[in-house]
DNA sequence: AAAATAAATGAACATTCATTCTTTTATATT
DNA sequence: AATATAAAAGAATGAATGTTCATTTATTTT
Protein backbone atom coordinates (compact mmCIF):
# COMPACT_ATOMS: atom_id res chain seq x y z
CA UNK A 1 0.00 0.00 0.00
CA UNK A 2 1.53 4.15 -1.34
CA UNK A 3 0.68 6.70 0.70
CA UNK A 4 -1.70 7.80 -2.51
CA UNK A 5 -3.50 4.31 -1.67
CA UNK A 6 -3.49 5.39 1.45
CA UNK A 7 -4.87 8.86 1.99
CA UNK A 8 -7.37 9.10 -1.22
CA UNK A 9 -8.36 5.27 -0.25
CA UNK A 10 -12.18 5.11 -0.64
CA UNK A 11 -14.02 4.76 2.30
CA UNK A 12 -16.69 2.43 1.52
CA UNK A 13 -19.96 1.56 3.14
CA UNK A 14 -20.49 3.81 6.33
CA UNK A 15 -21.26 2.50 9.82
CA UNK A 16 -24.98 2.16 10.49
CA UNK A 17 -24.77 5.08 13.32
CA UNK A 18 -28.79 3.78 13.95
CA UNK A 19 -27.77 0.06 14.80
CA UNK A 20 -24.65 1.41 16.69
CA UNK A 21 -27.23 3.83 18.67
CA UNK A 22 -29.60 0.61 19.17
CA UNK A 23 -27.03 -1.31 20.70
CA UNK A 24 -26.03 0.80 22.93
CA UNK A 25 -29.40 1.87 24.56
CA UNK A 26 -30.15 -2.15 24.13
CA UNK A 27 -27.08 -2.53 26.16
CA UNK A 28 -28.10 -0.07 28.73
CA UNK A 29 -31.70 -1.11 29.32
CA UNK A 30 -30.40 -4.79 29.61
CA UNK A 31 -27.38 -3.81 32.18
CA UNK A 32 -29.91 -1.82 34.08
CA UNK A 33 -32.33 -5.18 34.52
CA UNK A 34 -30.17 -7.84 34.28
CA UNK A 35 -26.87 -6.24 36.15
CA UNK A 36 -22.97 -6.47 35.01
CA UNK A 37 -23.49 -10.54 35.78
CA UNK A 38 -26.66 -11.40 33.71
CA UNK A 39 -25.74 -9.32 31.11
CA UNK A 40 -23.95 -10.78 27.77
CA UNK A 41 -22.76 -10.41 24.14
CA UNK A 42 -24.96 -12.60 22.81
CA UNK A 43 -28.58 -11.87 24.73
CA UNK A 44 -27.42 -7.87 23.68
CA UNK A 45 -26.60 -9.19 19.99
CA UNK A 46 -30.10 -11.12 19.62
CA UNK A 47 -31.80 -8.25 21.59
CA UNK A 48 -30.29 -5.46 19.58
CA UNK A 49 -31.25 -7.37 16.19
CA UNK A 50 -27.57 -7.73 15.63
CA UNK A 51 -24.96 -10.60 14.78
CA UNK A 52 -22.66 -10.12 17.63
CA UNK A 53 -19.79 -10.16 15.38
CA UNK A 54 -21.13 -6.83 14.90
CA UNK A 55 -20.61 -5.69 18.26
CA UNK A 56 -17.03 -6.82 17.91
CA UNK A 57 -16.42 -3.95 15.01
CA UNK A 58 -17.88 -1.38 17.39
CA UNK A 59 -15.76 -2.76 20.55
CA UNK A 60 -12.87 -4.70 21.08
CA UNK A 61 -14.61 -6.84 23.36
CA UNK A 62 -17.11 -6.69 26.66
CA UNK A 63 -15.47 -4.93 28.85
CA UNK A 64 -14.51 -2.23 26.65
CA UNK A 65 -18.44 -2.02 25.68
CA UNK A 66 -19.48 -1.26 28.97
CA UNK A 67 -16.30 0.82 29.69
CA UNK A 68 -17.25 2.98 26.60
CA UNK A 69 -20.80 3.29 27.33
CA UNK A 70 -19.78 4.28 30.98
CA UNK A 71 -17.17 7.17 29.52
CA UNK A 72 -20.27 8.20 27.24
CA UNK A 73 -22.89 8.34 29.68
CA UNK A 74 -20.72 10.32 32.20
CA UNK A 75 -19.68 12.76 29.62
CA UNK A 76 -23.58 13.08 29.22
CA UNK A 77 -24.26 13.62 32.59
CA UNK A 78 -21.25 16.45 33.09
CA UNK A 79 -22.54 18.00 29.85
CA UNK A 80 -25.86 18.31 31.09
CA UNK A 81 -24.75 19.37 34.63
CA UNK A 82 -22.85 22.42 33.24
CA UNK A 83 -25.73 23.78 30.98
CA UNK A 84 -26.12 27.48 31.44
CA UNK A 85 -23.45 27.47 33.93
CA UNK A 86 -20.25 29.93 34.03
CA UNK A 87 -17.28 30.37 36.41
CA UNK A 88 -18.37 33.91 37.31
CA UNK A 89 -21.38 33.51 39.00
CA UNK A 90 -22.04 33.50 42.10
CA UNK A 91 -21.90 30.43 44.46
CA UNK A 92 -25.45 30.20 45.21
CA UNK A 93 -26.43 30.58 41.97
CA UNK A 94 -24.22 28.39 40.54
CA UNK A 95 -25.09 25.49 42.96
CA UNK A 96 -28.91 26.16 42.62
CA UNK A 97 -28.05 25.21 38.68
CA UNK A 98 -26.60 22.43 39.16
CA UNK A 99 -28.39 20.89 41.18
CA UNK A 100 -31.42 21.69 39.33
CA UNK A 101 -29.44 20.23 36.07
CA UNK A 102 -28.28 17.41 37.85
CA UNK A 103 -31.88 16.16 38.93
CA UNK A 104 -33.82 17.25 35.86
CA UNK A 105 -30.78 14.88 33.96
CA UNK A 106 -31.39 11.86 36.51
CA UNK A 107 -35.05 12.37 36.59
CA UNK A 108 -35.20 12.34 32.60
CA UNK A 109 -32.34 9.33 32.12
CA UNK A 110 -33.21 7.11 34.67
CA UNK A 111 -31.97 4.12 32.98
CA UNK A 112 -28.25 6.21 32.38
CA UNK A 113 -28.61 7.41 35.84
CA UNK A 114 -29.39 3.50 37.00
CA UNK A 115 -26.49 2.48 34.37
CA UNK A 116 -23.87 5.14 35.94
CA UNK A 117 -24.83 4.63 39.57
CA UNK A 118 -24.15 0.91 38.92
CA UNK A 119 -20.91 1.36 37.20
CA UNK A 120 -19.78 4.10 39.51
CA UNK A 121 -19.80 1.50 42.31
CA UNK A 122 -18.04 -1.38 40.08
CA UNK A 123 -14.38 -2.34 39.16
CA UNK A 124 -15.11 -1.05 35.98
CA UNK A 125 -15.27 2.71 36.95
CA UNK A 126 -11.56 3.01 37.46
CA UNK A 127 -11.32 2.55 33.98
CA UNK A 128 -14.26 5.46 32.69
CA UNK A 129 -12.97 7.76 35.66
CA UNK A 130 -9.36 7.59 34.51
CA UNK A 131 -10.65 9.21 31.08
CA UNK A 132 -13.23 12.51 31.92
CA UNK A 133 -11.52 13.16 35.57
CA UNK A 134 -9.79 16.31 34.75
CA UNK A 135 -11.45 18.24 32.77
CA UNK A 136 -14.51 18.39 35.38
CA UNK A 137 -12.00 18.94 38.15
CA UNK A 138 -10.57 21.83 36.85
CA UNK A 139 -13.94 23.43 36.38
CA UNK A 140 -15.26 22.28 39.88
CA UNK A 141 -11.78 23.94 41.94
CA UNK A 142 -12.09 27.01 40.12
CA UNK A 143 -15.69 27.32 40.97
CA UNK A 144 -15.23 26.43 44.90
CA UNK A 145 -11.99 28.51 44.73
CA UNK A 146 -13.42 31.86 43.43
CA UNK A 147 -16.43 31.40 45.67
CA UNK A 148 -13.97 31.28 48.87
CA UNK A 149 -12.06 34.23 47.70
CA UNK A 150 -15.19 35.67 47.46
CA UNK A 151 -16.50 35.16 50.85
CA UNK A 152 -19.47 32.99 50.05
CA UNK A 153 -18.45 29.21 50.97
CA UNK A 154 -16.17 28.01 53.79
CA UNK A 155 -12.74 27.35 52.76
CA UNK A 156 -12.93 23.48 53.37
CA UNK A 157 -10.70 20.84 51.93
CA UNK A 158 -12.02 19.78 48.57
CA UNK A 159 -13.59 16.45 49.02
CA UNK A 160 -15.53 17.47 52.30
CA UNK A 161 -16.96 20.71 50.64
CA UNK A 162 -17.85 18.15 47.61
CA UNK A 163 -19.64 15.66 50.59
CA UNK A 164 -21.61 18.22 51.44
CA UNK A 165 -22.40 19.90 48.11
CA UNK A 166 -23.67 17.17 46.10
CA UNK A 167 -23.83 14.08 48.02
CA UNK A 168 -27.25 14.78 49.35
CA UNK A 169 -28.55 15.48 46.13
CA UNK A 170 -27.38 12.47 44.76
CA UNK A 171 -29.18 10.57 47.67
CA UNK A 172 -32.24 11.98 47.58
CA UNK A 173 -32.83 11.42 43.88
CA UNK A 174 -31.87 7.31 44.53
CA UNK A 175 -34.41 7.57 47.23
CA UNK A 176 -36.95 8.79 44.00
CA UNK A 177 -35.26 6.37 41.85
CA UNK A 178 -34.87 3.49 43.57
CA UNK A 179 -38.60 3.56 45.61
CA UNK A 180 -35.93 2.71 48.58
CA UNK A 181 -38.04 4.50 50.58
CA UNK A 182 -36.83 4.17 54.82
CA UNK A 183 -39.71 6.40 56.44
CA UNK A 184 -43.42 5.09 55.82
CA UNK A 185 -44.35 5.93 52.67
CA UNK A 186 -42.53 5.56 49.34
CA UNK A 187 -40.65 8.83 48.83
CA UNK A 188 -42.15 11.53 46.26
CA UNK A 189 -39.63 13.98 44.35
CA UNK A 190 -40.56 17.49 44.32
CA UNK A 191 -38.78 20.73 43.57
CA UNK A 192 -40.10 21.68 46.82
CA UNK A 193 -38.21 19.23 48.42
CA UNK A 194 -35.26 19.96 46.47
CA UNK A 195 -35.39 23.29 47.14
CA UNK A 196 -35.93 23.05 51.52
CA UNK A 197 -32.98 20.22 50.87
CA UNK A 198 -30.92 23.06 49.05
CA UNK A 199 -31.42 25.25 51.49
CA UNK A 200 -29.60 23.21 54.39
CA UNK A 201 -27.03 22.77 52.45
CA UNK A 202 -26.48 26.25 51.84
CA UNK A 203 -26.74 26.98 55.34
CA UNK A 204 -24.18 24.74 55.82
CA UNK A 205 -21.36 25.68 53.62
CA UNK A 206 -21.89 29.68 53.70
CA UNK A 207 -19.17 31.47 56.22
CA UNK B 1 -40.92 -41.54 58.70
CA UNK B 2 -43.17 -41.63 61.89
CA UNK B 3 -42.96 -38.99 64.83
CA UNK B 4 -40.89 -40.45 66.55
CA UNK B 5 -38.16 -40.91 64.04
CA UNK B 6 -38.86 -37.63 63.06
CA UNK B 7 -38.09 -35.57 66.45
CA UNK B 8 -35.75 -37.71 67.41
CA UNK B 9 -33.53 -38.24 64.03
CA UNK B 10 -30.10 -38.48 65.06
CA UNK B 11 -27.91 -35.45 64.12
CA UNK B 12 -24.86 -36.61 62.04
CA UNK B 13 -22.09 -34.87 60.99
CA UNK B 14 -22.59 -31.48 61.90
CA UNK B 15 -21.57 -28.62 59.26
CA UNK B 16 -17.85 -27.52 59.00
CA UNK B 17 -18.62 -24.29 60.36
CA UNK B 18 -14.78 -23.22 59.56
CA UNK B 19 -15.48 -24.05 55.97
CA UNK B 20 -18.32 -22.23 55.75
CA UNK B 21 -17.00 -19.00 56.88
CA UNK B 22 -14.02 -19.56 54.49
CA UNK B 23 -16.39 -19.72 52.18
CA UNK B 24 -18.02 -16.70 52.85
CA UNK B 25 -14.55 -14.38 52.81
CA UNK B 26 -13.57 -15.64 49.82
CA UNK B 27 -16.51 -14.73 47.88
CA UNK B 28 -16.47 -11.41 49.28
CA UNK B 29 -13.08 -11.10 48.27
CA UNK B 30 -13.51 -12.44 45.03
CA UNK B 31 -16.61 -10.24 44.07
CA UNK B 32 -14.62 -6.88 45.18
CA UNK B 33 -12.06 -8.28 43.23
CA UNK B 34 -13.88 -9.09 40.20
CA UNK B 35 -17.35 -7.62 40.18
CA UNK B 36 -20.65 -9.15 40.06
CA UNK B 37 -19.83 -10.20 36.32
CA UNK B 38 -16.18 -11.75 36.58
CA UNK B 39 -17.30 -14.23 40.03
CA UNK B 40 -18.40 -17.38 39.31
CA UNK B 41 -19.31 -20.81 41.68
CA UNK B 42 -16.56 -22.53 40.16
CA UNK B 43 -14.01 -19.84 40.83
CA UNK B 44 -15.42 -19.67 44.20
CA UNK B 45 -15.32 -23.33 45.16
CA UNK B 46 -11.51 -23.58 43.49
CA UNK B 47 -10.24 -20.37 45.87
CA UNK B 48 -12.13 -21.39 48.80
CA UNK B 49 -10.24 -25.05 48.44
CA UNK B 50 -13.78 -26.65 48.18
CA UNK B 51 -16.04 -28.71 45.37
CA UNK B 52 -18.99 -26.79 44.15
CA UNK B 53 -21.29 -29.08 45.04
CA UNK B 54 -20.96 -28.01 48.59
CA UNK B 55 -21.71 -24.32 47.80
CA UNK B 56 -25.28 -25.83 47.09
CA UNK B 57 -25.25 -27.12 50.08
CA UNK B 58 -25.25 -24.03 51.71
CA UNK B 59 -27.08 -21.83 49.16
CA UNK B 60 -30.07 -22.56 47.28
CA UNK B 61 -28.30 -20.86 44.00
CA UNK B 62 -25.58 -18.33 42.94
CA UNK B 63 -28.35 -15.50 43.50
CA UNK B 64 -29.13 -17.11 47.01
CA UNK B 65 -25.40 -16.48 47.91
CA UNK B 66 -24.72 -13.22 46.73
CA UNK B 67 -28.25 -11.86 48.36
CA UNK B 68 -27.41 -13.63 51.59
CA UNK B 69 -24.40 -12.12 51.69
CA UNK B 70 -26.07 -8.59 51.50
CA UNK B 71 -28.17 -9.48 53.89
CA UNK B 72 -25.44 -10.42 56.53
CA UNK B 73 -23.42 -7.94 55.82
CA UNK B 74 -25.85 -5.50 56.05
CA UNK B 75 -26.86 -7.19 59.36
CA UNK B 76 -23.06 -6.43 60.96
CA UNK B 77 -22.68 -2.95 59.54
CA UNK B 78 -26.22 -1.82 61.29
CA UNK B 79 -25.27 -3.40 64.45
CA UNK B 80 -21.94 -2.09 64.62
CA UNK B 81 -23.89 1.55 63.73
CA UNK B 82 -25.88 1.71 66.35
CA UNK B 83 -23.22 0.24 68.94
CA UNK B 84 -23.37 2.29 72.06
CA UNK B 85 -26.53 3.59 70.76
CA UNK B 86 -29.38 4.77 73.11
CA UNK B 87 -32.78 6.59 71.78
CA UNK B 88 -32.60 9.21 75.35
CA UNK B 89 -29.32 9.82 73.43
CA UNK B 90 -29.22 13.85 72.61
CA UNK B 91 -29.24 14.25 68.65
CA UNK B 92 -26.29 15.72 68.51
CA UNK B 93 -24.16 12.86 70.50
CA UNK B 94 -26.55 10.62 68.84
CA UNK B 95 -25.64 11.44 65.21
CA UNK B 96 -22.15 11.83 66.52
CA UNK B 97 -22.08 8.33 67.58
CA UNK B 98 -23.31 7.01 64.74
CA UNK B 99 -21.13 8.97 62.33
CA UNK B 100 -18.05 7.55 64.31
CA UNK B 101 -19.54 3.98 64.70
CA UNK B 102 -19.88 4.16 60.60
CA UNK B 103 -16.66 5.09 59.70
CA UNK B 104 -14.65 2.58 61.93
CA UNK B 105 -16.47 -0.02 60.39
CA UNK B 106 -15.82 0.77 56.99
CA UNK B 107 -12.62 2.28 57.22
CA UNK B 108 -11.90 -1.43 59.46
CA UNK B 109 -13.95 -3.62 56.94
CA UNK B 110 -13.33 -2.12 53.51
CA UNK B 111 -13.77 -5.48 51.50
CA UNK B 112 -17.10 -6.05 53.22
CA UNK B 113 -17.56 -2.18 53.06
CA UNK B 114 -17.24 -2.67 49.37
CA UNK B 115 -18.85 -5.26 48.69
CA UNK B 116 -21.89 -3.58 50.35
CA UNK B 117 -21.56 -0.33 48.28
CA UNK B 118 -21.97 -2.87 45.35
CA UNK B 119 -24.58 -4.33 45.97
CA UNK B 120 -26.47 -1.62 47.18
CA UNK B 121 -26.64 -0.26 43.38
CA UNK B 122 -27.20 -3.22 41.83
CA UNK B 123 -30.81 -4.96 41.23
CA UNK B 124 -29.86 -7.52 43.87
CA UNK B 125 -30.61 -4.94 46.89
CA UNK B 126 -34.00 -4.98 46.48
CA UNK B 127 -34.01 -8.45 47.79
CA UNK B 128 -31.28 -7.76 50.29
CA UNK B 129 -33.21 -4.40 51.45
CA UNK B 130 -36.45 -6.68 51.98
CA UNK B 131 -35.39 -8.13 54.62
CA UNK B 132 -33.87 -6.07 57.61
CA UNK B 133 -35.68 -2.74 55.99
CA UNK B 134 -38.10 -2.66 58.78
CA UNK B 135 -35.88 -2.86 62.01
CA UNK B 136 -33.77 -0.50 61.51
CA UNK B 137 -36.32 2.52 59.58
CA UNK B 138 -38.18 2.00 63.19
CA UNK B 139 -35.14 2.83 65.31
CA UNK B 140 -33.88 5.77 62.92
CA UNK B 141 -37.23 7.12 63.17
CA UNK B 142 -38.18 7.41 66.00
CA UNK B 143 -34.33 9.36 67.11
CA UNK B 144 -35.30 11.68 64.47
CA UNK B 145 -39.48 12.04 65.99
CA UNK B 146 -37.84 12.47 69.34
CA UNK B 147 -34.67 15.41 68.30
CA UNK B 148 -37.81 17.02 66.77
CA UNK B 149 -40.04 17.32 69.54
CA UNK B 150 -37.16 17.94 71.59
CA UNK B 151 -36.10 21.22 69.64
CA UNK B 152 -32.83 19.55 68.53
CA UNK B 153 -33.95 19.08 64.46
CA UNK B 154 -35.31 20.81 62.16
CA UNK B 155 -38.65 19.20 61.08
CA UNK B 156 -37.78 17.42 57.76
CA UNK B 157 -39.41 14.76 55.98
CA UNK B 158 -38.10 11.93 56.39
CA UNK B 159 -35.65 11.46 53.15
CA UNK B 160 -34.50 14.92 53.46
CA UNK B 161 -33.41 14.47 56.91
CA UNK B 162 -31.68 11.49 56.27
CA UNK B 163 -29.86 12.48 53.00
CA UNK B 164 -28.44 15.31 54.68
CA UNK B 165 -27.61 13.31 57.77
CA UNK B 166 -25.31 10.69 56.21
CA UNK B 167 -24.98 10.83 52.88
CA UNK B 168 -21.99 13.29 53.05
CA UNK B 169 -20.35 10.90 55.73
CA UNK B 170 -20.64 8.00 52.78
CA UNK B 171 -19.62 10.04 50.52
CA UNK B 172 -16.51 11.31 52.56
CA UNK B 173 -15.52 7.54 52.97
CA UNK B 174 -16.05 6.58 49.53
CA UNK B 175 -13.47 9.16 48.69
CA UNK B 176 -10.94 7.91 50.92
CA UNK B 177 -11.69 4.07 49.99
CA UNK B 178 -11.51 4.71 46.37
CA UNK B 179 -8.46 6.94 46.07
CA UNK B 180 -10.86 8.66 44.71
CA UNK B 181 -10.17 11.91 44.60
CA UNK B 182 -11.25 15.05 42.35
CA UNK B 183 -9.07 17.62 43.59
CA UNK B 184 -4.95 17.81 43.31
CA UNK B 185 -3.86 15.34 46.10
CA UNK B 186 -5.25 12.14 46.96
CA UNK B 187 -7.47 12.28 49.95
CA UNK B 188 -6.25 11.16 53.20
CA UNK B 189 -9.13 10.27 55.71
CA UNK B 190 -8.75 11.88 59.30
CA UNK B 191 -11.13 12.04 62.32
CA UNK B 192 -10.22 16.01 62.14
CA UNK B 193 -11.90 16.16 58.85
CA UNK B 194 -14.35 14.02 60.09
CA UNK B 195 -15.59 16.18 62.65
CA UNK B 196 -15.25 19.06 61.06
CA UNK B 197 -17.81 17.34 58.32
CA UNK B 198 -20.09 16.33 60.80
CA UNK B 199 -20.14 19.86 62.90
CA UNK B 200 -21.42 21.67 59.15
CA UNK B 201 -23.96 19.14 59.00
CA UNK B 202 -25.34 19.63 62.41
CA UNK B 203 -25.44 23.04 61.63
CA UNK B 204 -27.74 22.59 58.94
CA UNK B 205 -29.86 20.46 60.87
CA UNK B 206 -30.40 22.64 64.00
CA UNK B 207 -33.37 24.57 64.07
C1' DA C 1 -20.02 -52.56 66.07
C1' DA C 2 -23.90 -51.38 63.19
C1' DA C 3 -27.06 -48.26 61.47
C1' DA C 4 -28.47 -43.93 60.24
C1' DT C 5 -27.91 -39.64 58.10
C1' DA C 6 -26.33 -35.33 56.59
C1' DA C 7 -21.98 -33.21 54.90
C1' DA C 8 -18.90 -33.23 51.41
C1' DT C 9 -16.98 -34.69 47.24
C1' DG C 10 -15.48 -35.24 42.15
C1' DA C 11 -17.02 -35.96 37.89
C1' DA C 12 -20.31 -34.87 34.75
C1' DC C 13 -24.29 -32.32 32.51
C1' DA C 14 -26.30 -29.33 29.10
C1' DT C 15 -26.07 -24.63 28.36
C1' DT C 16 -24.21 -20.36 27.69
C1' DC C 17 -20.24 -17.62 27.26
C1' DA C 18 -16.89 -14.37 24.66
C1' DT C 19 -14.82 -14.31 20.61
C1' DT C 20 -13.31 -15.33 15.74
C1' DC C 21 -13.53 -17.20 11.10
C1' DT C 22 -15.30 -17.02 6.57
C1' DT C 23 -18.53 -15.19 3.68
C1' DT C 24 -21.82 -11.89 2.04
C1' DT C 25 -23.61 -7.18 1.51
C1' DA C 26 -23.66 -2.39 0.71
C1' DT C 27 -21.53 1.75 -0.72
C1' DA C 28 -18.31 5.15 -3.00
C1' DT C 29 -14.80 5.79 -6.13
C1' DT C 30 -12.69 4.66 -10.48
C1' DA D 1 -20.01 -1.38 -14.96
C1' DA D 2 -15.99 -2.83 -12.39
C1' DT D 3 -13.38 -2.39 -8.35
C1' DA D 4 -12.22 -1.66 -3.81
C1' DT D 5 -13.25 -1.89 0.88
C1' DA D 6 -15.26 -1.76 5.23
C1' DA D 7 -19.62 -3.15 7.46
C1' DA D 8 -22.33 -6.82 8.73
C1' DA D 9 -23.72 -11.40 9.05
C1' DG D 10 -23.99 -16.40 10.38
C1' DA D 11 -22.01 -20.28 11.92
C1' DA D 12 -18.75 -22.22 14.68
C1' DT D 13 -14.99 -22.36 18.24
C1' DG D 14 -13.32 -24.01 22.74
C1' DA D 15 -13.69 -22.52 27.30
C1' DA D 16 -16.38 -21.52 31.16
C1' DT D 17 -20.80 -21.35 33.27
C1' DG D 18 -24.42 -22.94 36.96
C1' DT D 19 -26.06 -26.91 38.66
C1' DT D 20 -26.83 -31.93 39.72
C1' DC D 21 -25.81 -36.81 40.30
C1' DA D 22 -23.97 -40.83 42.38
C1' DT D 23 -20.77 -41.78 45.74
C1' DT D 24 -17.85 -41.38 49.75
C1' DT D 25 -16.85 -39.54 54.35
C1' DA D 26 -17.51 -38.33 59.02
C1' DT D 27 -20.21 -38.27 63.03
C1' DT D 28 -23.80 -39.62 66.45
C1' DT D 29 -27.25 -42.67 68.13
C1' DT D 30 -28.70 -47.23 68.60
Amino acid sequence: MNIHSFIFAAQMRIRDEHKEIIVKETALDMLVELGFDGFSMQKLAKKAGVSPATLYIYYKDKEDLIVQLGIEEGQKMTRSTMEGFSPEMSFEDGLRLQWKNRANYWLQNSVSSKFYEQIKHSPYYEKVMAVYKDEFKVKMTAFAKKAVLNGELKRLPFEVYWSLAFAPLYNLINFQMQGQSIGGLPFTWSEEIMNQTLELVLKALKP
